[in-house]
DNA sequence: ATGTCAAATAATATCGATATTCTTGGAGAT
DNA sequence: ATCTCCAAGAATATCGATATTATTTGACAT
């Protein structure tokens, strides 16, 4: 049930189903923050019972997409100015410890991946938001996937999700490109490819806070 | 479900009575790393149905401490000499984020909470293990929930519950202790009084690293 | 003897229904 | 008019049973 990679497609179980679909909604903002979400009203939607939805609402839970009132429900976790910010600065903290053992444990099949998905992200930024931000997650990640710190990915992970929320939220995912991002990505990797340490964490920090910045100016609702 | 603080032992739905109790049993050790959980005994043990176990045991996979194989059930957390020198890293990196937070906001309540917390962790320290514990993880997030950062907290509380685990394996949970533990946490929490965040956070550290060494040397297992 | 396949067994995942629990709306009293 | 309390309604939490899926056992062929 982990969000880190998806191997493939295989929506094998009715929780695993519905987990994904939920995390979508949530993500995108189809379900909107603080939303009370109804077992009864959620099982007609997914087309299934009742089991799947409550379980997939208890994995959400784990991943601060969904908060748990004790026997009243679940409702889809609030959103909020502060909220925001301590993501911000948690990722910016977390990424720059991620990246930088990944840079210490750089090798070629590392750089051989980030140019894949580098690839593959531009080629998918040209047509839509969608395609896009699953490239843009996985550039990201394979970023820092190299520091094989398990535990530190899958916060950095989670916290990831948490800010695309926002970015759906204020502008509906993709105006905010543009701003020139593949150039701001091309220094990050290639201060990566020159073991530059420091210059490829502050190319990825000042990456975070432009956009923060941009999203911050963009709040009040 | 919150592991953060428990208000008061009320174990209102089956669910959250099992999560409590599973997460106990798996923290102490009680149901030994890897081990497979299954659903039909688990809900002998507990006295409760299948619905409420399944329940308890996708909550526990947020804190890590059980993992899902897809369609083939769940099943204790392994442990590992590499997961364990994560956890330390993470805990020291977020950790000393956290007290340095507290500390900018430091204020008379906060003080106050801190002597009150460090004084029960003394008491409870006489008799046995178990309280001591838990008033041992008071004392610690007490210092670090003055930084008002929730999800920061969260990791926090995560990690170290993660870690006392390995505590509980290596040593039944209280041999560690002939170490002078109640000098270490005065130096931190008389650190913290003076404002003195760098002081704090070496001296909170220290306290890691040293139990992280000792730790260190016993495992192999 | 060994490897492979199929049936039997065991466990999980899911469903439908019931018992609890919370919320809402209104009647009565102050 | 406002507050409190009670009853009706809605939603959740839980249970027991079933269908689906993995694992093991044993027979057969090589």
């Amino acid at each position: 049930m982990d969000a880190i990679l998806d191997t493939e497609g295989k929506e094998t179980s009715a929780t695993h189903g519905a987990y994904r679909r939920l995390r979508e909604m949530i993500l995108t903002g189809e379900l909107p923050p603080g939303q009370k979400l109804k077992i009864e009203q959620l099982r007609k939607l997914l087309n299934t019972g009742a089991s799947p939805v409550r379980e997939a609402l208890s994995l959400l839970t784990s991943d601060m997409l969904v908060e748990r009132i004790d026997q009243r429900g679940f409702k889809a976790a609030p959103v909020s100015k502060c909220n925001f910010e301590e993501i911000l600065l948690l990722r910016c903290n977390l990424e720059e410890t991620a990246l930088r053992a990944s840079i210490v444990n750089a090798d070629a099949t590392w750089e051989d991946r980030l140019v894949l998905r580098h690839h593959h992200m531009k080629r998918a930024g040209q047509n839509g938001s969608h395609d896009f931000e699953d490239a843009h997650k996985a550039f990201h990640l394979a970023l820092l996937d190299n520091s094989k710190l398990p535990l530190l990915l899958r916060y950095c992970s989670q916290l990831y999700d948490l800010n695309i929320r926002y970015r759906y939220l204020a502008a509906g995912g993709s105006s905010y490109k543009k701003r020139n991002i593949a150039a701001e990505h091309q220094l990050i990797m290639d201060a990566a490819f020159d073991r530059d340490a420091d210059a490829a964490t502050r190319h990825l920090i000042d990456h975070y806070c432009r956009t923060g910045e941009y999203l911050s100016s963009q709040m009040g609702s």
